[in-house]
DNA sequence: CCATGATTCGACAGTAACTCTCAATCACCA
DNA sequence: TGGTGATTGAGAGTTACTGTCGAATCATGG
């Protein structure tokens, strides 16, 4: 694989150098604090010192504290391999497909974070509030993707409904995971969900 | 039909009504000023102010400002609308008929409320997001009822997908709705999202 | 290598949502 | 009517967040 990582390649100045480095300081310290106080305990004075920065460059670099904790590049990234799927993939499997990637992509990089996470989704409202808003932004690109796949405008009812209810599904699965400690099946999880989606229940009864 | 409102018939003390008065008076104040000033320029105190009460009352009835917004009474109704309809229902036409039942109710009760509700779900994030925490609080009801006609656990992860999805399905219809100017035809808003729910997407191909 | 212009930063003050506490008031019941 | 527990109001405190303003830092052209 050929570098598989957020970002840019363009050669960055020192200037940018130093963004990105005290956005992950801030980052850093704020989930470590997180990790011993919990969330609400955190104040943004204790993450700015920890991370070296005065409270407003904390703000500067996060509209929110919510934002702090859930904030990561991948959306460029699956943006890119929900277009690049072929044209007759049925959109379970786009989905299956993109939502794999992005997973591994995540766990692979930074796995605690990202159980982390999903466990201050279920415990803290307001990151749940906030992972909620960033879910209808990618519902939103989800519905561009599908768009152009079913030849359905991409702001008709039919299809706004439909990929929101497939992100409230996947966001689900978030919860379900953070609250049942399952391992590393998120994957087989999500594949479950899937099938849901595309099928519909199976009940009980026929 | 013999008195489809909210709530209770017992007997109500003075105290009680008392309650039940002050409640109103916020919720009046608040949709007054948020009407004529927007939701953030119109703060506690105002409303306070223009309830004839004091900030810490405000507080004392409703948890946060959204809540103001968001709060109504139907649940019990919608619950019991619920378990009311026939065991071998589609759970599709269930949902149809409840809200429905729910619909009518309150733009009959209080339409420009109802209105301008759905209108700062769209428009104010905080807003949206306490609607989004009640939908996921309806999903968990909704699949309790769906657990007991399916003869799936309740906490499965396939109902509460599916669930979930339902309920942003049709948190997305209320956004539809209120983006789109639509007059009364939510109702058939509603109906076409159900049909999308129950049978996926039509695409345009085969 | 230095001046210039653009950013970025830190300090400070301000707002408004919420929380807690305590004393006063009020509805209810004996 | 007097006691009692619930409800309220006033006030002080915390914290997230916003805006402004010099000072420091950095990229760039001469």
């Amino acid at each position: 694989m050929a570098s598989v990582t957020p970002a840019e390649q363009p050669p960055l100045g020192l200037r940018e150098r130093k963004k990105i480095k005290t956005r992950k300081a801030i980052r850093a310290a704020t989930y470590a604090l997180i990790e011993q106080q919990g969330y609400d305990a955190t104040t943004i004075e204790q993450i700015a010192d920890r991370a070296e920065v005065s409270p407003s460059t904390v703000f500067r670099y996060f509209p929110t504290k919510e934002d702090i904790v859930i904030t990561d590049e991948w959306d460029p990234v699956i943006l890119a391999e929900l277009r690049a799927r072929p044209d007759d993939e049925s959109w379970a499997d786009v989905l299956r497909h993109v939502m794999r990637t992005a997973l591994d992509l995540s766990l692979a990089e930074e796995p605690e974070v990202t159980r982390l996470r999903s466990r201050l989704g279920v415990e803290v409202p307001a990151v749940r509030a906030r992972m909620m808003e960033s879910m209808a932004a990618t519902g939103r690109l989800l519905r561009e993707a599908l768009a152009e796949r079913s030849g359905l405008a991409p702001d008709s009812l039919e299809l706004r409904v439909f990929a929101m209810s497939v992100m409230g599904g996947l966001m689900e699965v978030s919860h379900y995971w953070a609250e049942t400690g399952h391992r590393d099946d998120v994957r087989e999880l999500v594949d479950r969900a899937l099938d849901v989606l595309e099928h519909g229940l199976a009940t009980g009864k026929p």
